[in-house]
DNA sequence: TCATAAGCGAGACGGTACGTCCTGTCTTAAT
DNA sequence: ATTAAGACAGGACGTACCGTCTCGCTTATGA
């Protein structure tokens, strides 16, 4: 674990942005909303436990929103990566469950949800998530539906965006309010909106 | 419609609760959100624009978030109340582009949107809202379908609160998302997931 | 003595202004000011040592300029009033050793020192200063050797306003370098410019 | 003079003191006072504006306040130099003329204004001052003085560092408050004062 | 001649204060 | 009892400078 412990002074690099700083920053930012809630999720409580200046945070990002959004893309392609190499239908079948356990189980799903209500708030907000986060996942999961789809693996009476959106929304919903998201639920969106070619 | 303007000052009732003041707060707070944002609103912006003490504010409503929820609750019940006579599987899809059009077309669907996303920043916003919204809609919601499912109208492979966050869910999404929802999903959302007896 | 302390947190008066927290602002100010210098007399020390919110201090003063100018024009009056009633030259001579005591002993004296610094500093601040402070005690400086001219008592070489600038002068200028301010100076500067009628 | 705009990269002197950086810092302290007053006379602005490193200044100088009395040492004896060859009465007066006039009059004296202000809200600057400035002029004003009352042509009252004072306060306090300083004044106070030889 | 040592522009860093805004509590005077 | 008004303590906002630091470069010097 990175120390961002203040007795330590942490040296800097001078002239160059400073790595430790930066991870400093989008540590303290991850904890203190696992640990606090967004409301505790001030620039100044961020800068006080990274042990870094206000000004170093407001050099590097715009907002509180892009930190998320850092956090978030790592964390989402460590945890729950779009698969992207020839996949199958098992393979769409698995991601729709890792996304499901990242909502629910994964402290990090926490920020995702933070950031699509930010993003209700915000219309800047909105559009750098559907630019930064939405937009490129969308564009993978699309590629990945589409191929197991030209396989005959799947065969969904909706169009792959709608498809997507359609498996998507359950899940998200019911993290949004809070309800658990079982395997069977999953399964059964799975069969019933992809309909695919019986084993 | 009573007026909120600060230059006639309004008269109040002495000691009995002002009905006219509660009128001016829910509509300042309403305004408010459309016309700029949750940002702007905060108490002291709906007390000013409702030309009303904070303190008045602060004696009938716990948070904003309440006064949130009771526009909501009256948008609610008159732009797409559940269907509760006897409902069709006619009823229930109608109810579902109800639905849609209150979340894309009508201003107080951002009500709705702004407490759903307030809710991920605030747990005691998150229990409030199930309790005084979700919860009572999605009973009578369950009803609805139940009904439709009980006539043989309608046989979903989900339960009906799994097959509800199914047709929900999606819809929600796509309104959280600045998406537009065309009548078709709606429409396929229903045929794929309730798989109606056909006519 | 008013107490600043925080734990026993002041009761306050609601509607009106709260004359403690006016006190404790202007004592806050100048216990910082003589105890650790002007470098330290901020806005925010002012707030922390009064216990009051910086807010408290921006609705009534727009400046910490203005802070000093309110104990100055107090402490000026009790320590070293103008000599109004029928000024002998006697009156005239004891005012001169007065205001050289209040520069050089009273810690006061500091308040005085540090406006006309800082009206080097800042024209808005001169004309604060000579507007509120010096404009008006200058009147009724010039109105008691006008009327010890008057009298027969004192013939100077040059006209009041001058007279009054080659007394104060020279004995600020000792104060404003630091050195000390004998009884003796002030005599002498007395009898040579003021040409008293011997006794 | 030495171009200390910031697009034709100047060229820097390897291993020495770079000069061309010395004076660039002084003359962009010296215009930025006159400029934009004191408030606007930051190292970060001196920087920016003399196209130079902030730790080039730190290196050079412990703060702003030397930056201004390198300028002012410079310049006061240029502008208004203690006649130090067997100075007549004459003399004498002429230097308070000079003294009055570089005041008021010229841009250079709001430095010395500027130095004894800020000598009141730092006592290292009050020392420095005092050492590198005032000091070392008092001794030639007093060599100056003591000379004229050595031939007899003056014959103060005072001895010669409060008849300097004396003469010295009146004009600085009128600078210090914005007051002009006529001529005539600077006469009155010598005659006065130093009660010269009859012509 | 070529390493080395200092000065330089640049700019990131941890801090502190700025002046503004909003929070939720309180008191007053009027209804 | 309820209201409009608004003062109050508190605390976050985003900005500007502080003084320190490290970088990569340039130049003069002496081994």
């Amino acid at each position: 674990m990175p120390a961002a412990n203040s007795q330590a002074r942490r040296t800097h690099s001078g002239n160059r942005r400073d790595e430790a700083a930066r991870l400093a920053v989008l540590h303290a930012a991850d904890d203190l909303l696992v640990e606090q809630g967004f409301g505790a999720l001030t620039i100044e409580a961020i800068a006080r436990r990274a042990g870094v200046a206000k000004q170093t945070i407001y050099r590097w990002w715009p907002s509180k929103v892009e930190i998320l959004l850092d956090t978030l893309v790592e964390d989402s392609e460590k945890r729950f990566p779009v698969p992207a190499d020839e996949p199958t239908a098992e393979d769409v079948r698995g991601y729709l469950h890792d996304f499901a356990r990242f909502l629910t189980d994964d402290p990090a799903g926490a920020v995702l949800l933070a950031l699509i209500a930010e993003a209700q708030h915000n219309p800047g907000t909105a559009e750098t998530f559907q630019r930064d986060y939405l937009g490129p996942r969308r564009d993978r999961e699309r590629a990945m539906l589409t191929h197991a789809i030209g396989t005959g693996e799947l065969s969904p009476a909706l169009d792959p965006d709608a498809a997507l959106d359609a498996l998507v929304g359950p899940i998200l919903y019911r993290a949004l309010t809070g309800a658990a998201i079982s395997p069977d639920l999953v399964n059964t969106l799975f069969d019933t909106l992809l309909n695919p070619r019986p084993t």
